[in-house]
DNA sequence: CCGTATCCTTGATGATACTG
DNA sequence: CAGTATCATCAAGGATACGG
C-alpha cells in the first residue's frame, strides 16, 4: 500500500468538512440560519466570544465561499447586513441531522469517557 | 441581547462538531469505515501525511469518547487493532449526506470563489 | 457602526530520535 | 510493530488601539 499524500483522496469528505466545521464558520452559520439577516454587531454579540477581527476573517471567507451574502448600506453610520445564501441554507438538513445525532449520542460519549478515564 | 459566553448556547451542534469534525478524526474514522479494521501502521499509511505522534494522540481521543476499539494482542512484535465502535458506525448516515452534499455543491463553492476573486 | 492594523500568545502539529 | 519523548515551528486566534 502507497502512502496517499493527497487528503481528499484519504478522505472524500476532508474538503467539506474543512469549509462548513472550520472553527467559527459552525457558530456562524447557524446564528444566521436560527435568526436571519443581522448585523455586524448583531452576530458578534450572539455568537459570544469572539473579535471583530476574527469575526470579519471568517465572515469574509464565508461571503468568497458563496455561503454568506454581505450586503453594504452607505449610511452614516454604516450598516452592514448578514444573511445566509440559498447554498448555505442547504445545508440546514446536515445541520439538524448533526443536532440530533447529538441529542441522541452525546450522552453516550459522555459516559464512555467517564468508563475510560476510570481504568487503572 | 446579552453576549453569549457559553459556546454550547449559542451553537448547539458545537459539541458534535468539536467531537467529530476535529483535525484527522474525519480521516480516521472513514479509514476505519471504509477499510474496517486496521493495524496502526496500516492507517498510518491509509491517512497519508501524518506522524505515529499525531496519530497516536487522535486514536486515543477517538477510543476515549467511545467511537474507535482499540484491541491489543501480547505478542512479539507486539500488534495492535483499531475499528470503528457501533458508536463510531452511527455516524455513517451523517457521512453519507456529507459526501453527497460536497458532490452536489462543490463545484458552486468553487464558482463562488472564482466571482469573489474576479472582483475589483 | 464596522471594521483594520499591530503585536503577541498559545495550542496543534512536524521532525527526529529512541524503546519495549 | 507500536508507540513515546523531546524539541522546533507555525498559523489561528486574542488584546489592544485606531480610522472612515
Amino acid at each position: 500500500m502507497e502512502k496517499t499524500d493527497d487528503p481528499a483522496v484519504a478522505c472524500p469528505i476532508a474538503p467539506v468538512v474543512d469549509l462548513v466545521f472550520s472553527r467559527w464558520t459552525t457558530p456562524i452559520l447557524w446564528a444566521l440560519h436560527e435568526f436571519g439577516r443581522q448585523r455586524f454587531v448583531e452576530l458578534e454579540r450572539r455568537i459570544g466570544v469572539i473579535t471583530p477581527k476574527v469575526l470579519t476573517q471568517r465572515l469574509r471567507q464565508l461571503e468568497r465561499d458563496g455561503l454568506v451574502v454581505r450586503t453594504y448600506h452607505p449610511e452614516v453610520p454604516p450598516r452592514v447586513e448578514y444573511e445566509i445564501s440559498d447554498l448555505g441554507r442547504s445545508l440546514a438538513p446536515l445541520f439538524a441531522s448533526l443536532a440530533e445525532w447529538g441529542s441522541s449520542n452525546m450522552d453516550k460519549v459522555d459516559h464512555a469517557r467517564q468508563v475510560y478515564d476510570a481504568r487503572p
